[in-house]
DNA sequence: GATCGTTCTATTTTT
DNA sequence: TAGAACGATC
C-alpha cells in the first residue's frame, strides 16, 4: 500500500482475508471454507490490484463456473473500483467462447459458429447413428463430454478411462468429424480446444500470456482436467495465478470435476502460498461442529476447520420419521413453527438428494397452506418452443448447423419427410456446402407437397436473412433481434401451432416465446447481435427468473444449494440407499459426504435432519436404514427429535396411505457392557445406550478394532447380541 | 403424421 | 409410480 493508511475497502477484512488480498506471490491457493467470505476476498483482490498495484484491468482474467457468480463478481469488484469493468470476468466456458471467436481462424472455424448444448450433442449422435436409441445417443454424448472434460481426444491412448465400450472411440471420432462439418462446437470444445491450441501454437500462447498478468479462479475445486490444462497454458510463470476453492465442497465429480486439481495444486506449483480462510460468518458453531464431524471422515482433503464468528445457536435436530408423508408433515410443522417465531417462509429451505423427492411436497404443501417454490425444476431454455426459436436463430447464423435445421425445417409440418431431410443433409456433406444450398439443390428433384413445403421454409429463412443483413425493421429504422424472432414465430406458423397446444394441454408456450422475444429485444438486428445473443443464451441456461423475492419455502436439491444460505435448513431423506446410494463407495462416498457437508453448511441458524424408516421408491415401498453419514456424526452434536409422539397435526389429515402393515418389532434389550457382534466391524462391547422415543435405543459400541460406532438396532440387522 | 398402447427404467447437472 | 420412448395402427 502507498501509505500507512489502510483504504476503506480493506478495512473490515480479517487478517487472513487481508493477507489473501495483498499477497503478491505468483501462485496462491486460498482454501476458503463455506461462508468465509471468499467472494469478498476475490473481488477485493481484483479491485486492490487495479487500484493499488496499478494492474491494467484488461490484463486481469477472473473465471468462475456460473454466470450468476461471474456477474456478482464483476458487480462487486466494480463497486469498489469502477475500472474493473474492463477486467475479463467470465465463466470458464464463456471465456473459451470469447477466446475462440477472437481466434476463430486458428481453430479452423468460421466466425459464425454457435454452441451445441448437451441435448444438441445427443441429437448429433443420433443423426450420425440413426439406429441408436435416443437413450444410447444421450449416453454417448455424455461420455464424449466427459472425455473432453478429461482432455481426451478420440485418439487418446487412455480413452478407456472414460469408457471401455469397444465402439466408443469410433463413435466419438465420427461425432467429432460431423461436428466439425457443422462448423459448430460443443461445451467441452470451449475448454479443450483453447487448451490444445495454446499448447501447440507458441505465438498465440505468448501473445495470450502477455495479455493476462493476473488469473483468478473461483470455485477451483470444481475445475476439470481440461480446465486445469487451459489454466496452465494461460498462466505464464511471471503471471499471478490465484485459485480459490474448498476441497470439501467438490460435488461435481460426475460432471468431470477433479478434486485432485485443488488437492495437488501445491505439488504442481511448489512455490504456492497457501492461505486458509476458516472464520465463518454464516452459521453458528453448533452447525459448524456437525458439518466438521461429517466431512472429517473423508481421507482426501487438505484439512481445515471452520470457526464461527457468530455466537449462540441451537443444536441441530435429527428426526426419524415413519415415511415420506410424515417427513413432509414434519417439514410443514417446522416451517409453521418458524413462522410463529416471527420468521418468514422464505427463510426455510428443504433439501433433498433427488428431484423426485420434491413431488411429495408439491402434493401435500397446498393442503398445509405452505407456499413453496421449486428451484431447478424445468429450465426456460430447455422448453420445446424456446429451443425451436433458438434453433431458428442458430441456423440463421450458421446454415451448416444440422441439428438446428432438422429441428425446425418441418415444424410445423410442411410435408418435408425424413427422406428429403436426409437427402439434404447428405448433399451438404457431400459438397461441403451448407444446408441452404443443399436444399436448393434437392428442391429441383422434389415434387408435390414436399417441394412446396421446402420452398416455403427457404423463403422464410431467406426473408429473415435479408432483414438480418439489412439490420432494419419495417419502418427502415435499426431493428432488434426480438422482432425477428416474433416475425419468424408468426410466419413459420409455429405460434399458431403452440397456441393450439396451449389450448389442449394448458401449457404456456406462447408466453414463453414472448418472454424470449423480450430477452432479445435489446439485441441489435445484426450478425454480431445475433451471435452475441446466442452465446449469452447458450452459456447461461440457468433456471430463469424464479422470483426469489416471493415469500415461499424453497424446495431444492442439495447440489443446487451451493453458494446459497438460509436461516433454516431441513436436509431430508437421510437414508441408506437414497443418500448415499447403496452402490456408492470409495471416492463416490467421499463426494456424497461433501454434498452432505455442503447441505448443512447452508444453514445460518436452524438445522434439521430427517430420515424415514420407509421410503417409496419407483412405486415400491422399502424399509430403509439411516444414512451411514448419520451414524458417523458424533451423537453429542445433535438432538434426537422423538417421534413416537405424533407429529403435531397442522389440520390436514391424509388418507390411509401409510404403511399400516408395519409394526415395530420388540427387539431384545441393550445394556452397557454387553458383548455384541457386527457384520463389518466384528466383536465389540456396548459402552452406552441412549434411549430415544421414535428410533428405539441408540447403542454405542466400542469394537475390538478400537473403532467406536453407534447404531439404532431397530434399523440395522448387522448388529447382533452375542449370547452368553 | 398423429395417436394410442406397451414397455422400460429410475442421481446429482455449474456450462 | 410416472414419464419417456418406441412401435403399431389408422
Amino acid at each position: 500500500m502507498m501509505s500507512g493508511q489502510i483504504p476503506e475497502y480493506l478495512q473490515g477484512l480479517n487478517p487472513e482475508q487481508l493477507e489473501a488480498v495483498c499477497h503478491e506471490g505468483n501462485r496462491l491457493l486460498i482454501l476458503a471454507g463455506a461462508g468465509t467470505g471468499k467472494t469478498r476476498v476475490i473481488t477485493t483482490k481484483i479491485a486492490y490490484l487495479v487500484r493499488e498495484k496499478h494492474v491494467l484491468p484488461e490484463s486481469i482474467l477472473a473465471v468462475t463456473f456460473t454466470n450468476k457468480a461471474a456477474n456478482e463478481m464483476r458487480e462487486r469488484a466494480m463497486g469498489i473500483e469502477p475500472a474493473c469493468e474492463r477486467a475479463i470476468i467470465r465463466t470458464f466456458h464463456s471465456f473459451g467462447a470469447w477466446f475462440m471467436r477472437r481466434n476463430a481462424q486458428a481453430f479452423d472455424l468460421k466466425r459464425e459458429f454457435t454452441i451445441y448444448d448437451d441435448d444438441d450433442s445427443a441429437e448429433l449422435v443420433h443423426s450420425i447413428f440413426p439406429t441408436f436409441s435416443k437413450r444410447d445417443c444421450g449416453d454417448y454424448a455424455f461420455l464424449i463430454a466427459k472425455a473432453k472434460d478429461y482432455g481426451l481426444p478420440p485418439d487418446a491412448p487412455n480413452l478407456g478411462f472414460v469408457s471401455q465400450h469397444p465402439e466408443f472411440r469410433r463413435i466419438y471420432a465420427a461425432y467429432e468429424e460431423r461436428l466439425r462439418a457443422t462448423g459448430n462446437v460443443d461445451f467441452g470444445d470451449l475448454i479443450l480446444m483453447p487448451a490444445r491450441l495454446l499448447e501447440k501454437d507458441e505465438a498465440i500462447r505468448s501473445r495470450t500470456q502477455q495479455r493476462f498478468r493476473v488469473i483468478l479462479v473461483d470455485e477451483y475445486q470444481d475445475s476439470n482436467v481440461a480446465q486445469f490444462r487451459l489454466l496452465q497454458q494461460l498462466a505464464s510463470p511471471e503471471a499471478m495465478l490465484c485459485v480459490v476453492g474448498d476441497d470439501d465442497q467438490s460435488i461435481y465429480r460426475f460432471r468431470g470435476a477433479e478434486v485432485r486439481n485443488i488437492l495437488s495444486f501445491q505439488t504442481v506449483f511448489p512455490e504456492t502460498k497457501l492461505i486458509k480462510l476458516e472464520r465463518n460468518y454464516r452459521s453458528h458453531q453448533k452447525i459448524l461442529d456437525l458439518a466438521h464431524s461429517i466431512v472429517s471422515h473423508n481421507a482426501s482433503r487438505l484439512g481445515k476447520k471452520l470457526l464461527a464468528t457468530r455466537l449462540g445457536g441451537t443444536k441441530p435436530r435429527l428426526a426419524i420419521l415413519d415415511d415420506q408423508d410424515q417427513e413432509i408433515e414434519y417439514c410443514a410443522y417446522i416451517a409453521r413453527q418458524h413462522l410463529q417465531h416471527g420468521g418468514h417462509w422464505r427463510d426455510i429451505a428443504i433439501l433433498y438428494r433427488t428431484n423426485a423427492q420434491s413431488l411429495g411436497f408439491e402434493r401435500l404443501f397446498p393442503h398445509y397452506d405452505i407456499p413453496y417454490r421449486i428451484v431447478g425444476a424445468l429450465r426456460f431454455y430447455e422448453r420445446e418452443e424456446v429451443k425451436d426459436m433458438l434453433a431458428f436463430l442458430a441456423f440463421l447464423a450458421n446454415p451448416r448447423d444440422e441439428v438446428s435445421f432438422k429441428r425446425i425445417v418441418n415444424k410445423p409440418t410442411r410435408g418435408i419427410g425424413t427422406s428429403s431431410i436426409e437427402k439434404i443433409v447428405a448433399a451438404a456433406l457431400q459438397d461441403d456446402s451448407d444446408l441452404l444450398k443443399a436444399s436448393e439443390k434437392v428442391i429441383q428433384g422434389a415434387h408435390g407437397k414436399g417441394k412446396e413445403g421446402l420452398r416455403q421454409f427457404l423463403s422464410l429463412i431467406e426473408g429473415a436473412r435479408s432483414s438480418l443483413g439489412k439490420g432494419l425493421n419495417d419502418e427502415g429504422n435499426p431493428g432488434m433481434l426480438g422482432a425477428l424472432i416474433a416475425d419468424f414465430a408468426k410466419n413459420s406458423g409455429l405460434i399458431d401451432f403452440y397456441r393450439g397446444k396451449d389450448k389442449i394441454s394448458g401449457t404456456q408456450k406462447e408466453e414463453n416465446i414472448e418472454e424470449l422475444v423480450n430477452a432479445a429485444s435489446d439485441s441489435p438486428l445484426s450478425e454480431d447481435g445475433l451471435l452475441e445473443f446466442l452465446d449469452t443464451v447458450m452459456l447461461d441456461q440457468s433456471q430463469q427468473r424464479n422470483d426469489t423475492n416471493a415469500d415461499a419455502v424453497t424446495l431444492i436439491t442439495m447440489h443446487n444449494t451451493k453458494g446459497l444460505e438460509f436461516p433454516a435448513v431441513i436436509v431430508t431423506g437421510l437414508e441408506q440407499g437414497l443418500f448415499p446410494r447403496n452402490e456408492e463407495e470409495g471416492d463416490d462416498i467421499e463426494e456424497q459426504r461433501r454434498l452432505f457437508y455442503v447441505a448443512v453448511t447452508r444453514a445460518k441458524e436452524e438445522l434439521y435432519l430427517t430420515a424415514c424408516r420407509w421410503r417409496r421408491l419407483h412405486g415400491r415401498l422399502f424399509e430403509t436404514f439411516p444414512s451411514r453419514f448419520l451414524t458417523e456424526i458424533d451423537t453429542e452434536l445433535y438432538e434426537l427429535w422423538g417421534a413416537s409422539r405424533q407429529v403435531p397435526h397442522t389440520g390436514y389429515t391424509q388418507g390411509a396411505l401409510g404403511p399400516q402393515h408395519y409394526r415395530p418389532e420388540t427387539k431384545p434389550e441393550w445394556v452397557p457392557g454387553m458383548t455384541v457382534y457386527h457384520d463389518e466391524y466384528g466383536n465389540g462391547t456396548v459402552i452406552k445406550v441412549t434411549p430415544s422415543q421414535s428410533a428405539g435405543p441408540l447403542v454405542i459400541v466400542k469394537f475390538e478394532t478400537g473403532k467406536v460406532a453407534q447404531f439404532f438396532p431397530k434399523y440395522t440387522k448387522k448388529l447382533e447380541r452375542v449370547e452368553h
